[in-house]
DNA sequence: TGCAGCCATGTCATATATGACATATACTAA
DNA sequence: TTAGTATATGTCATATATGACATGGCTGCA
């Protein structure tokens, strides 16, 4: 694999080459996905409670409806900050992304 | 992009907003500075609670000791996603941090 | 007096995230 | 069919976050 196809690669997706297998993601690389994942799902679930188009949640985060498409879908190339900052447009509280964040993580140890 | 604005007039001085006390920050934008102070405490917290210099956190997270000075300030100029992975890397979990979000700040509001 | 470890703060080149745009798919209604 | 609405996906210029570095303050210790 060339270094220009490795970066396209790396930009949409996640870690290639000699950092990281594909199945090898760390504990931390995985809790960090999960939590993008939770909060993915949550915005999309909250954003439809709204009544709200993808649009509409674009207009009033001041972005677009791709990014919001992406923010949805725990998009490689959107942050948690962007998710944390939906969620928040949309109401929700810290007391909500608490439990956004726990929810289904009753692993017993 | 009024953020883009924003970020530009202060970089030439102006001072836009730059406490919550005056008003100058949105409901929104303050939960998300609020976020971002308990995740920057709780991270020197754990990392003092670890027994770790800052430098060895750096280390551990494959960065520098002025950028974990500045996370544990809450700097402008870093992300929750930085909080989040630094305190990941210290062993915080899910449930730790919605702990994190939702311990009471002492302020009645 | 140093010196060493730890932390704060500022700057800067660059890596990354973002908004905007184009386009594709699916569904609905006229 | 055609048009409209909602969503998905890819690309790209650029705004932003980041690591690296420099430096200064502070504490304790020889």
């Amino acid at each position: 694999m060339n270094k220009a196809k490795q970066k396209r690669l790396e930009a949409r997706g996640w870690r290639v080459g000699t950092t990281s297998d594909f199945l090898g993601l760390s504990e931390e690389e995985t809790a960090l996905v999960e939590m993008k994942l939770r909060l993915g799902h949550a915005l999309r679930e909250r954003r439809e409670a709204c009544g709200l188009s993808q649009v509409a949640l674009a207009k009033r985060l001041q972005s677009s409806q791709s990014r919001v498409a992406k923010m949805e879908a725990a998009d490689q190339t959107v942050s948690l900050d962007l998710l944390l900052r939906g969620l928040v447009a949309l109401g929700a509280t810290p007391r909500d992304i608490a439990r956004i964040l726990t929810r289904n993580s009753g692993v017993a140890a």
